[in-house]
RNA sequence: GCCGCAGUGGCGGAACUGGCAGACGCGCAGGACUUAAAAUCCUGUUGUAGCGAUACAGUACCGGUUCGAUUCCGGUCUGCGGCACCA
């Protein structure tokens, strides 16, 4: 009898001889597979379940890759650091965050660990050294000097309880995606990043990347890029022109009012005498409004100014409205509006008793009383001028470029997208290295002198004036200015925590260039990553971040690709019992360490992908994990029972060693991991019943053995040398299939009436239809009745009988 | 409200391109081994009827296409995710 399975000797004993002789070695000849996590934020909670999943898909895959292509594999790891999170704990705890973070990364390090993964830790980068943010600084510097990076002052979202600014990305139905609260405007003077100006880009070359489609189109919604044209409306009797922006161009016959955003330059203007203090009123009423009673407010709320705009078309006189279901920041801040048309024009109008005309007509007429807005743009044109009789699909196309021939308005495209708020007013960030001048305006720190190192600070409280702490260290605030040399102020917000996130990955190929942010040799050798794996919350935010960071170090010469991730994978989260979201405040957080401990991390590893299909959710159940290292166990009792199997490979043994090669491969190449497992299960279930019944050869169990490795490295190198090999199995290569062992000589077939299966038979493969059908009749025998209308032979698989009775 | 994804045994889930529904695992039941328990091994496990081979029903619901539908089409319900007055 074999020794037992004992995962702990084991897993030490290959965790040490790893170490001291590394299995991924760069030895410049072989082909590079970036393989990449997105890295984590160093909580104190430490890893739970559902992070080493993500981490242990990406392990697989990256030992898959180094098997099969013999690749060498980047697979780095390091620390979002910079944030809300570390800065929390710091003011509760009286701690510096560096500290607190350096003790969280020490511990969670510690934790990833145990997972076995090929990470390289010469490549590891933290977001909060100086000798990295140096660089995230130099980037914000030269998107300054491209004109990217601008300060404007304006309302922004303002997270009350973090007591900071907020991109748009960051708040998530009116609420801050970091805490939950209600976000709120505040007028602010901010950085921004011009994001919009690579609005196209962004979206054309989603085009270009294997991600999955549920990303692409979420980027392309947030994006949100429409096609309309730009309406010039005179003001009756003022010298002044109202511009809206439409989509639908074809109804502008259909025009009965105009609504502007409170917040639009002309509000106040177009008030005459009478509507003076009922336009004011409204327009100081909307300013108080936060977002989410924007949100909240589902009955429409208006006041008319009291002048008219004059329709180009026809020369209509419309009334002029303020409402604030206009945004202001989006298109000019003004529309047309057109309530037979348009749902919320329809609201409108019918609460406020303005004129509907219809101007398409619904299945070939004009429809007598309206109780709902026609909003498809099918249908003839009615009530149009010239353009009655023409189809509102065509007009809606043609519509811009007419309109801008007769000099009434401009073709023209729209975008969701806005730019990005990029100053944060608390302390644990990067600093934006920019120095205020009287004289020259805002200047940037000289690239030389980066990085400008964050400096200690009494105290870390958010001031929730709208200031960074860092603006009470006088000594730091008060400096010259770099251009004229006179007294100037240092900047003293922070950028947010996507700045580091946003390009950390170049990086890690060349973390110790304190000359450049990565050398053009290595940039050239090993980006972009190949593989990108992580969880689908940052759809938006990271990921078209990332992107945008990409594409300006792109045209700044410093890269020559412009998308930084070619294959993206999403991970499904891993949840407590009901699919209740992991966290310390539920109480329901599974913590791997345990578990490691006592069935090892081969079992936990495999059991991780087990539990579901990696790219959905799944429910953590800790029995399940009993299956796995049931199967590990008779694996291991399989594989050293029959080490000196001395049995020749039949030809049965031949096709079950070909079928499991063939299907692992596919299983693993269509990223379908949980049923990897299932198939190991399978095939081992079937090779122990073959070993008690007449035995099974070496060859089989070695490619088993090989199969398995990148899913339970370390019995797979056991096993391996147990089978008498000298090297690591990781540098063996992936089988392939025999195509020609699995040819079989017969088939079952299964034999059904009208449908239904009866029967399996035997034939022969390369049986003919009617012989087939013979054969099936035969079997059915009395089970036919009736008389036979119709015979089907699906070769190799089905023979279907169709009997009338 | 709009867009996307999903709905299969007691549970997690499988089923390649329309071809034997329920693989694999958990749990449960029975048995073997044991003084006993744990571990391990064997058998069974969608429902209904039957001792039984077997028959019928069955993939959220209603309908359609097809020799044949978990898979395709139309409609309904439920759950999850995204967006949310974007003109």
């Amino acid at each position: 009898m074999a020794e037992p399975y004992n995962h702990r000797e084991i897993e030490q004993k290959w965790r040490k001889e790893w170490e001291i002789n590394p299995i991924n070695v760069n030895d410049g000849k072989k082909p590079k597979y970036y393989c990449l996590d997105m890295f984590p934020y160093p909580s104190g909670n430490g890893l739970h379940v559902g992070h080493w999943r993500g981490y242990v898909i990406s392990d697989v895959w990256s030992r898959y890759k180094m098997l099969n292509g013999g690749h060498y594999i980047i697979h780095p790891m390091g620390w979002d650091a910079f944030g809300l999170p570390a800065e929390n704990y710091a003011i509760k705890m009286g701690v510096h965050p560096a500290k607190s973070t350096a003790e969280n990364v020490a511990n969670i390090k510690k934790q990833i660990g145990e997972i076995a993964a090929l990470y390289d830790w010469d490549m590891e980068v933290n977001t909060t050294d100086p000798a990295f943010y140096k660089w995230t600084q130099w980037i914000f510097v030269k998107m300054f000097k491209e004109g990217l990076a601008y300060e404007k002052e304006m309302p922004i979202n303002w997270c009350p309880s973090c007591k900071t600014g907020l991109a748009n990305e960051e708040v998530v139905n009116g609420k801050c995606e970091r805490c939950g609260a209600d976000v709120t405007k505040k007028n602010l003077k901010q950085w921004m990043l011009r994001i919009t100006k690579y609005a196209d880009r962004l979206l054309n070359d989603l085009d270009k990347l294997d991600w999955p489609e549920k990303v692409k189109k979420m980027q392309t919604d947030w994006i949100g890029k429409s096609y309309g044209a730009e309406v010039d409306f005179k003001v009756d009797g003022m010298d002044e022109t109202i511009t809206v922006y439409t989509t639908r161009p074809d109804t502008l016959y259909g025009a009965t009012f105009m609504v502007l955003a409170p917040e639009h330059k002309l509000a106040a203007k177009l008030a005459t005498p009478e509507t003076k203090e009922a336009v004011e009123q409204y327009i100081y009423d909307a300013s108080m409004k936060s977002n989410v009673d924007r949100l909240q407010d589902k009955e429409k709320t208006g006041v008319f100014t009291g002048s008219y705009a004059i329709n180009p078309l026809n020369g209509e006189k419309t009334p002029i409205w303020l409402s604030d279901y206009v945004l202001a920041d989006y298109g000019t801040g003004a529309i047309m509006c057109v309530p037979a048309h348009d749902d919320r024009d329809f609201e409108f109008a019918t609460k406020f008793g303005i004129p509907i005309i219809q101007v398409i007509a619904k299945d070939g007429k004009e429809i007598e009383h309206m109780t709902e807005a026609y909003t498809e743009a099918s249908g003839t044109m009615i009530n149009s001028g010239d353009w009655n009789g023409l189809e509102s699909a065509v007009l809606k196309k043609e519509a811009p470029e007419m309109i801008e021939k007769m000099g009434y308005g401009r073709k023209t495209t729209n975008y969701k997208l806005r730019d990005w708020v990029f100053s944060r007013q608390r302390y644990w960030g990067e600093p934006i290295p920019i120095v205020h001048c009287e004289k020259c305006g805002a200047v940037p720190v000289p690239e030389e002198e980066l990085p400008l190192l964050l400096p200690e600070v009494e105290s870390y409280q958010p001031t929730g004036t709208g200031e960074s702490p860092l603006a009470d260290i006088t000594d730091w605030v008060n400096t010259t200015c770099p251009c004229c040399g006179g007294p100037a102020k240092r900047e003293t917000n922070t950028m947010p925590q996507w700045a580091g996130s946003s390009w950390y990955f170049l990086r890690y190929v060349d973390n110790h260039n304190d000359k450049e942010l990565v050398s053009k040799e290595k940039a050239d050798k090993y980006l972009p990553v190949d593989m990108y794996i992580g969880g689908v919350e940052h759809a938006v935010l990271h990921l078209l971040y990332s992107r945008f960071y990409t594409k300006f170090l792109y045209d700044i010469g410093v890269v020559d690709f412009d998308e930084p991730f070619t294959k993206l994978f999403n991970q499904g989260m891993i949840t407590g019992k009901n699919g209740i979201k992991m966290s310390k405040s539920k109480g329901n957080v599974v913590s791997p360490d345990d578990l490691v401990r006592d069935y090892g991390c081969d079992s936990l590893r495999m059991y991780e992908l087990f539990v579901g299909p990696p790219e959905l959710d799944s429910e953590w159940d800790d029995r399940g994990i009993d299956g796995v290292y049931r199967f590990l166990t008779r694996f291991w009792n399989l594989v050293m029972d029959n080490k000196d199997t001395k049995v020749e490979p039949t030809k049965e043994l031949l096709k079950v060693r070909n079928l499991l090669i063939k299907t692992i491969t596919q299983r693993l190449d269509s990223f379908s991991l949980n049923t990897v497992i299932s198939g190991f299960m399978e095939y081992n279930n079937k090779l122990i019943d073959m070993a008690k019944n007449g035995g099974v050869d070496k060859e089989t169990l070695k490619t088993f053995v090989v199969l398995i490795a990148p899913f339970a490295p370390h019995i797979g190198e056991e096993l391996w040398r147990q089978l008498g090999e000298s090297g690591s199995v990781f540098h063996t290569n992936w089988p392939s299939v025999d195509e020609t062992a699995l040819v079989d000589d017969e088939k079952e077939v299964a034999v059904q009436i009208n449908g239904r299966t009866k029967t399996v038979i035997k034939v022969p493969a390369d049986i003919d239809k009617d012989a087939a059908i013979a054969a099936g009749k035969e079997a059915l025998g009395s089970k036919l009745t009736g008389t036979v209308v119709k015979e089907i032979y699906v070769p190799g698989r089905i023979i279907n009988i169709v009997a009338k009775p």
